[in-house]
RNA sequence: GCCCGGGUGGCGGAAUUGGUAGACGCAGCGGAUUCAAAAUCCGCCGAUCUAACGAUCGUGGGGGUUCGAGUCCCCCCCCGGGCACCA
């Protein structure tokens, strides 16, 4: 029997791709272009099997695109800095650098032998100072055109370590390390000024009709455009100069249901009235306890603190509302300022039964409104409800009809302005960090913040860094930080904030196009190369990346280092499911969660241990992540049965848009069915070809079924239903191997299908396709054969089998000539057996005849 | 808490987008081949009832629309992703 051999194999054709360079992407005006891209890893060391299935997906369609006759560019990289190289330094002494280079190396290691269509000659590393250094121009660059603005925000601080947490970081309140709770603080900072852009990336989703409807939808929740009231409550008394308290509501219609004026434990009169009342001092101090993540400031409990002052309703001089700090108001968003409605807002009516305020019901049900008790009443805005005494004199009206109402009186009584805001802020990008590019600005004492100087660029980081004390080593640098004035040249201090690596991947597609460019980007290159005309990643990149990458790829157009076509970068989006798998815990002494790698663990039925013994809970199936461990080594695959084995193995089975959960089983049988393959073409008989098959029956239906198949797969590429594609190709393998007739026309027609599969299964299993294109006599390399198109001729059918059902239900079955009338179907249909049966010599009530689909006969 | 997805045999999944539920693969069972095993080949394979023909039930749960619902509408449950310093 033949066998065969992955090992030689693949390395054979990955050297004959490499020989005749078919990979490298040239600048040709006169073919069309077609730019893959797959988000680019981060450098963790170890391929995990979200890689495989990510860059196969974009191999296949790389692959296809290049046979269909494209100019493809499909370019990789790497996502170098970030939090886990200091980590490493921290932990086992290792420079960042070094740490990360030695990652990049292995992990290139393990890609290379997948043999995916990559032209590696446009490789870079987003941590390379070349790289940085462009990113570093680009910031001036927008610096200059008024993207760029500085101003105080909240980080996490860690008291005891005395350094600034990532969100991650924060645990249950407490930092990872020294275990210390943690509390907001507020740092100046550099910012992206996104937030000028959120209309225009709010406007341009729409255009963006390749992209999955869901991750357009996330984006807009993100931006959150939102029409409301802005206006003052009036104080009674002024505190600290401060004599009103400006809030921004979107329910302003529920303003006669107004029970207290909430304002943020970080509101400039919640820091004010902090100096001489040590109560609100203490309340706002815990407040300030919880982290700056959104999701810990809603999920804590809802605390408010009275501050005795009070203010005047808008409509109603005499009417006074008690103000109160509240941890559930966030300083980011509108005023920092809100009136609370309890009545209809479920949170506002919880704090109020908790603290006594009072529920005035604002609006009551068009019909049997009854008043609220426990329940808020929030019915959609677009549901018309009875109003009580509502001042601009409503009756029945919807929400939105009010709400429209409520702020033209209020405009034209001019107490208060329609304002539409959005939910998106200032892209904050300072890090307190070594591990990123820096932020290329010197503080001057007599010329304030000046750019570093282009031709000074890269700022580079130093490489003599200690990592023996948390904080930012740049800052303890004992002489990184000199540098003279760029403007003055007297002695100055460099920035030590670092970036954000969003900034890092909110541009390096746009790098590929010409990454040896001695300015951020080569226009002529990047004219022809962009868009990427299919981007492809994970979707746990749908709001933040995606969005900071459309914000980016405006800023260059503005900048000039993209053409205007280029302004939203991605033509297609596709984003994957994960690889995702069981978590393994065990505990440390402080109780604390240890995450276990799958292959520490061993599972003998339920129960479940490390290698030692220790009983080991098994956590929940969530994506595969290096922080939780929940990680398998596609290596072990590969160098068990060969890289197309887990190239077809991940596409097969799972919808790519689908998470799959990784389990053993199933590389065994990929790997059998490629081994079928090869039998079919090493152990036939390839002694005719071209022949005609209309002489045989076999033929021509293995024929036919070759054209559909042709058809079939690539429809199923072109949709990203790559599973659907391969079960395609099983099915016609089946067939090739029942085929048996040792006539001219079936040898012929088994070679033609052989060699189709050859061309359908290249993209996924192409060093396969490969030895299986030379062995069936193919011209030179498979990868060079134009793509095959099916022959319409072959695909019609002219006789239809139709489901014949009585009252919904499948009875039988009518076979018709495709096009057949209506009448004849139904005249069949009735003479059928099952049918008469169920019938039993009664008139039908009505029959549905869908031609091509199906009989319905209703008795 | 808020936003976005997902839930179909023992398992991964398919279903022409309102028209035969379970394609294809895995696992399992039976058979052929073999001294034997591996490999390979052939067949069966949602549940219940039935000797069989067939019948009834069945797409997370409950209700609805329709000649017809996995697919559309309403309510609920469970799982996952994101929440601005993980990448």
């Amino acid at each position: 029997m033949s066998r065969y051999n992955a090992r030689t194999v693949e390395p054979k054709w990955q050297q004959a791709w490499e020989a005749a360079e078919s990979f490298a992407a040239r600048h040709d005006p006169t073919r069309p272009k077609y730019y893959v891209l797959e988000m680019f890893p981060y450098p963790s060391g170890r391929i995990h099997m979200g890689h495989v299935r990510n860059y196969t997906m974009g191999d296949v369609v790389a692959r296809t695109k290049r046979a269909q006759g494209f100019n493809v560019l499909h370019p990789m990289g790497w996502d170098a800095f970030g939090m886990p190289a200091e980590n490493a330094a921290m932990e086992r002494g290792a420079h960042p650098g070094d740490w990360t280079y030695q990652n990049i190396a292995d992990m290139r290691e393990q890609m290379k032998p997948l043999g995916f269509s990559l032209d590696w000659t446009r490789e870079f590393a987003t941590c390379d100072p070349d790289y940085y250094g462009q990113q570093q121009a680009l910031f001036i660059d927008m610096m200059e055109a008024g993207l760029i603005t500085r101003k105080s925000a909240m980080v996490n601080w860690d008291p005891v370590d005395m350094t600034v947490l990532a969100n991650e970081q924060v645990i249950d309140g407490k930092g990872w390390r020294s275990g210390a709770v943690v509390e907001r603080r507020e740092l100046t900072q550099w910012f992206f000024k996104i937030s000028d852009m959120a209309d225009e990336l709010l406007g341009a989703l729409d255009g963006l009709k390749d992209w999955p409807e869901k991750v357009r939808l996330m984006q807009a929740n993100w931006i959150g455009k939102s029409r409301g009231l802005q206006f003052s409550f009036d104080l009674t008394a002024p505190a600290h100069g401060m004599d009103k308290v400006e809030v921004y509501t979107t329910r302003p219609d529920t303003l006669m249901g107004a029970s207290f004026v909430g304002i943020s434990p970080d509101h400039p009169l919640a820091k004010a009235l902090e100096a001489e009342n040590a109560d609100l001092k203490a309340f706002n101090d815990e407040c300030r306890k919880t982290g700056t993540s959104e999701e810990a400031l809603e999920k804590a409990e809802k605390r408010g603190f009275d501050t005795g002052l009070k203010a005047r309703h808008p409509l109603n001089p005499d009417w006074e509302l008690p103000v109160w700090v509240a941890n559930f108001i966030l300083m980011d968003y509108g005023t920092g300022a809100i009136f609370a409605c309890p009545a209809h807002d479920q949170r506002d009516l919880d704090f109020a039964r908790k603290y006594d305020l009072p529920v005035i019901d604002t609006f009551i049900a068009a019909e049997n409104g009854a008043p609220v008790t426990d329940e808020a009443f929030v019915p959609p805005k677009s549901e018309a409800v009875k109003w009580i005494d509502h001042f601009a004199g409503l009756d029945v009206a919807t929400g939105d009809e009010a709400i429209d109402r409520t702020i033209d009186f209020a405009e034209k009584a001019g107490w208060g302005e329609g304002v539409t805001k959005f939910r998106l802020r200032d892209w904050g990008l300072s890090r307190q960090r070594y591990w990123g590019a820096p932020i290329p600005m010197v503080h001057c004492d007599d010329c304030g913040l000046v750019p570093e100087k282009k031709e000074n660029l890269p700022v580079e980081l130093p490489r003599d860094v200690d990592f023996s004390t948390p904080g930012n080593p740049l800052d303890r640098h004992p002489t990184w930080r000199d540098t003279p004035c760029p403007s003055c040249g007297k002695p100055a201090k460099r920035e030590t904030d670092t970036m954000d690596t969003f900034v890092d991947s909110s541009w390096y597609f746009a790098r590929f196009t010409s990454p040896r460019a001695d300015t951020p980007t080569d226009l002529d290159e990047a004219s022809y190369w962009m868009n990427v005309d299919q981007y492809i990643g994970g979707v746990e990149h749908a709001i933040l990346h995606l969005l900071y990458s459309r914000f980016f790829a405006r800023a260059m157009v503005k900048t000039g280092h993209l053409p205007a076509s280029a302004s939203e970068p991605f033509n297609a989006l596709f984003t994957q499911g994960m690889v995702t798998h069981e978590t393994y815990e065990t505990r440390n002494d402080a109780g604390r969660p240890v995450y276990h790698t799958p292959d520490e663990v061993v599972r003998d039925g339920d129960a479940v241990r490390l290698a030692d013994g220790t009983p080991v809970t098994v956590g929940p199936i969530i994506k595969m992540s290096k922080s939780k461990k929940n990680v398998v080594d596609p290596m072990d695959i590969i160098d068990q049965y060969g890289a197309d084995t887990a190239r077809w193995f991940v596409m097969s089975d799972s919808p790519p848009e689908r998470d799959v959960e990784w389990t053993a089983a199933g590389a065994e049988a990929a790997w059998k069915h490629l081994q079928r393959v090869w039998r079919l073409v090493a152990e036939g008989d390839h002694s005719a070809e071209g022949v005609a098959p209309e002489g045989s029956e076999e033929a021509l239906t293995l024929t036919k079924l070759t054209h559909r198949t042709i058809r079939d797969v690539s429809d199923g590429i072109a949709q990203f239903q790559f599973n659907k594609s391969v079960a395609k190709l099983y099915e016609l393998t089946n067939a090739i191997a029942k085929s048996k007739g040792t006539g001219a026309a079936e040898k012929s027609a088994r070679h033609f299908a052989l060699t189709t599969m050859a061309q359908l299964m290249q993209p996924m299993t192409p060093h396969l396709a490969e030895e299986m294109w030379a062995a069936l006599g193919g011209s030179g390399l498979v990868i060079d054969a134009p793509w095959p198109v099916a022959d319409y001729s072959y695909l019609v059918e002219n006789t239809v089998t139709l489901p014949i059902q009585v009252n919904g239900k499948r009875r039988g079955e009518v076979t018709v000539a495709a096009d057949a009338s209506k009448e004849e179907i139904e005249t069949l249909a009735l003479a059928d057996g099952a049918v008469q049966r169920f019938l039993d010599g009664k008139q039908p009530r009505k029959v549905i005849v869908v031609p091509g689909r199906i009989v319905n006969v209703v008795v």
